[in-house]
DNA sequence: CCTATATTTCGCCATATAACGAATTATATT
DNA sequence: AATATAATTCGTTATATGGCGAAATATAGG
């Protein structure tokens, strides 16, 4: 029960969602994600954290940047299928696809320099 | 996107999705609930309003009785797969078993005599 | 009508949670 | 080493949430 139970409160915050949608399209730096949920690094280190003990995310590092990705498929079961049914669910949401737009701008940007913009 | 966020927080309280697997063998009278869970009625009662306004189940009431019901297939995609995610991902679970052990029991019991028991 | 019963709503309280800024840690550069 | 940068952890605060008992509402019976 507590597996489940972690995936459920992990979802229960929109920006955990949307931060989960935003990797539908591939791997981000938390960076990005920073910049596109429009919250302070913490918080969103606290969240990104929340979905990582969930299992709905894997994080590798790479120098100073932290990336973030969707869980891959070989995860449990019921992650998998949380993933699918959270997913099929929004991919026709406003809010998500007016996220994923403004995620297609974002990546055109140079990590570097955007990593640079984000200050504490 | 407030639809599957309404899903989410409602599934976030262990003792709602208890609720909700107890749903899984029937409809229940909340008394039943209320015996099941062992919380006090006024906090049953917001509990099944809380899963009934995520659209995860159903009431009806007879005379003074409210019997609550899963949600039939034929309501919201989203509000289908989330259930059958989380039922298939709990009948397994020890407490889901006590739970559905003990409402066997329960169930013997007549229901005016169990009703009568509940007093505020 | 009055009384009893089942359930919900309301008000309160303790705890959990999301947000922030500051401090700390980890990494890179000079 | 000192300095800069990215991310995380910590501490604080405001808000949300789960729990309870009391009050209110709905229903049934005499």
């Amino acid at each position: 029960m507590r597996e489940i139970m972690n995936i459920t409160k992990a979802l229960s915050d929109a920006s955990r969602v949307r931060a989960l949608m935003l990797l539908t399209d591939g791997p981000l730096c938390v960076c990005q994600i920073i910049a596109m949920l429009g919250l302070a690094p913490s918080t969103t280190s606290k969240h990104m954290s929340i979905l990582r003990q969930a299992g709905l995310v894997e994080a590798t590092k790479e120098g100073r940047w932290m990336h973030y990705r969707l869980a891959p498929k070989t995860v449990s079961k019921q992650v998998r299928q949380a993933l699918g049914w959270v997913v099929s669910g929004l991919e026709d949401d406003p809010q998500i696809r007016r996220d994923k737009s403004k995620l297609k701008k974002l990546i055109k940007v140079d990590k570097e320099a955007l990593c640079r913009k984000q200050r504490n």
